[in-house]
DNA sequence: TGTACATCAGTGAACGCGCGTTCACTGATGTAC
DNA sequence: TGTACATCAGTGAACGCGCGTTCACTGATGTAC
């Protein structure tokens, strides 16, 4: 044992609530009891709830944005007139959310469920958190999308890329009760990786549809 | 003034409320008094808080499962081997969407915003309330949906339309805050009717893309 | 090497607060005879 | 028509509870001289 993994229990405990109830609903009763230590260890580590909500993020989403823009630049896109293929962002976007080092097993849907939750649940001060740290990350894949799609009027795309955030963020957030995807869940069908098969065709089909502008 | 419009002034000031904050973070103090009604009134007239939400729910639920169980009979899919386009079944049902009766001006943003809510929060009644009032007309959906894409594994469309479930729920839900919904939004951008527009081919494209077993 | 002090992770108990719910009560309207 | 009672919408105040946060404190480890 580390001189000191409080910190880390904490934040597995809480990432683990989180998606299974929601920020408000998940109490710091509750995560320290299922972490193991003492109630004020939170306001001591992090200096208050909120904090550690964004902490939960930060421990994902860092090495997430990094593989991102790291794969971007491995392929020179958008360099010398690089023009990437749809396909080919949505699948290295999406790989690089199954390359995320996590501390559980399914480690991934607990990711996009909280990505969902962070998403749709009015957490002011975590839409605040995340768009000072990835605002950078999500201009580039918009900026990519944008190379990739030049017969999309701006305001489609604009619309399009909400419909493809929603199908991501939705997809393994609210399927079916979270203690299925905790539990080894029988069906096959919930892996994230085989969800992701289904999900890139899905959409790039959707996002290069014809217009209806035309 | 009719002689107790109580009960609706709740449903309006809960409608409006839940969907800026979500069900956890609306107390019934906001909600009383943004109704101007006593706090007590919720209690005596719902219940309980739970069965407000499920109130609130009911209230647009209900017009919209019949409107597309109507419309789908209307048009006799199903019948006689009369086999609907995808497309002619996403139009009925968005169109339904929009020819709810509502008591605000963004009456349709809100709802979709709720509907977002109800698939992300977790709300343990609210779930086991929706599956029962309105499974009918959700297997109803996908039997048609079933129907007009027989190209597709049942696994695959199961995906599928999860992720357009995620697109619809999404979209609206959590774009913008919701504050430049309600306020008279500068950029005709937000208005459901156009969105709707766009959201059709795009789901149809998706929805129908070529799949990945073949 | 020994002593004094500083630093820091962690703790137990309590704080005030806002929450959903309850309860005894009011006053207006309807009903029976 | 008048009186007695029942019904029902609504009310004001209080209830107990769980919440996030705070605070004084402990004890181990590191540092200075």
């Amino acid at each position: 044992m580390p001189q000191s993994d409080t910190v880390d229990k904490i934040l597995d405990a809480a990432e683990l609530l989180f998606a299974e109830k929601g920020f408000s609903e998940t109490s710091l009763r509750m995560i320290t009891s299922k972490a193991n230590v003492n109630l004020a260890a939170v306001n001591y580590h992090f200096g208050s709830k909120n904090a550690l909500i964004q902490a939960v993020f930060g421990r994902f989403l860092g090495p997430l944005s990094r593989l991102m823009e790291q794969g971007s630049k491995d392929n020179n896109w958008g360099v010398d007139s690089n023009i990437p293929k749809l396909e080919d962002i949505l699948r290295l976007y999406t790989q690089s959310l199954l390359k995320i080092p996590t501390s559980h097993d399914n480690g991934v849907a607990i990711f996009m469920r909280l990505m969902g939750l962070a998403y749709t649940q009015s957490q002011g001060h975590l839409r605040k958190y995340l768009e000072q740290q990835y605002a950078k990350t999500f201009r580039l894949f918009m900026y990519l999308v944008k190379l990739s799609t030049p017969e999309l009027s701006a305001e489609e795309r604009f619309w399009r890329i909400q419909f493809a955030m929603g199908s991501i963020a939705f997809t393994m957030s609210s399927i079916q009760p979270l203690t299925e995807i905790f539990e080894n869940s029988k069906s096959a069908v919930a892996k994230p990786d085989k969800v992701v098969e289904y999900l890139v065709p899905y959409l790039v089909s959707g996002l290069t549809a014809k217009s209806v502008d035309e």
